[in-house]
DNA sequence: TATCATTTTGAGACAGCTTATCAATTTCAA
DNA sequence: TTGAAATTGATAAGCTGTCTCAAAATGATA
């Protein structure tokens, strides 16, 4: 279980190396623990490694997420008051429909449309790094 | 100066109408100053209000912003920990570019992708009411 | 125009989420 | 193994934004 994310502990090692941090197993935990989920708030994993590591700091949940993002591994999302973490390290990029009525999200990628993106940042002279796209409505059932 | 944006005043006029709501010097007054503006955070309009109108409280700058967003005047957008309103009547919808080194902002707007974004919708059953997209990177001058 | 029920305001208290602080602990290069 | 440097945990503090409530303003009605 340990060895399930050799690839993107692979990725934090090389970003800890780089930046002269240290490897350590509260990193570790966290990682596999962040890696098993599409995208969950600091809060919410904080409740959920409190069962194996009751020692475990909000504060170094935060911590270790926010260093995910500079590592690439995780994206940050500003989502009504919180904060959600996106695994984006082994599925890509994936973008959001979000009900505005049950707050189902459903994930979609469409080449497409990042294609176009690209096109309309050359043309303004930038580089994309990352990017954000939501699309907020009503899914069917909440349409009544 | 008062009648520079009469159809928006008409426009919010109809919504107090609409929801037993009154019409203040206030919201007058903020009105006026938000369509002056693209994009502002309701702390910084209270600091340049407060030049003019010193008396003029943080709350009810939150209140009348969130206000304008019911009525479709303006639309809030979570960026970073703060949240930003956009004006949003006059221009119609835009999207951004944003360049994560000088913090400059670009406005545009792809009817490509808006085209894609309903599509990807449909597909999922879902109703766009808003959205937004967001392109992270860097802008030429950054780039070095 | 005066009345008055209703809404709004302003000021500060309060709440939720996130970061800063700091002594104690852990890591890791030598 | 040692020791400088980084990290942790607990909690205080910070920041945004909302709530509270008495006082003031609005606007429908007479």
């Amino acid at each position: 279980m340990a060895n399930t994310h050799v690839k993107e502990m692979q990725a934090l090692k090389e970003h800890l190396g780089k930046h002269q941090l240290k490897l350590t197993r509260q990193r570790e935990l966290i990682l596999n623990a962040f890696l098993r989920q599409e995208h969950i708030t600091a809060e919410a994993m904080y409740h959920q490694l409190a069962k194996s590591d009751p020692h475990l700091g909000l504060a170094t949940i935060y911590r270790t997420l926010n260093l995910f993002c500079d590592a690439g591994l995780a994206q940050a999302r500003h989502f009504g008051s919180q904060t959600k973490y996106d695994n984006v390290s082994h599925k890509g990029h994936h973008d959001h429909l979000i009900c505005t009525g049950c707050e189902k999200i459903v994930e979609f990628e469409n080449e497409e449309i990042e294609r176009l993106q690209e096109e309309v940042a050359t043309r303004n002279g930038f580089t994309i790094k990352t990017h954000r796209l939501e699309l907020y409505g009503l899914c069917s059932r909440c349409r009544h």
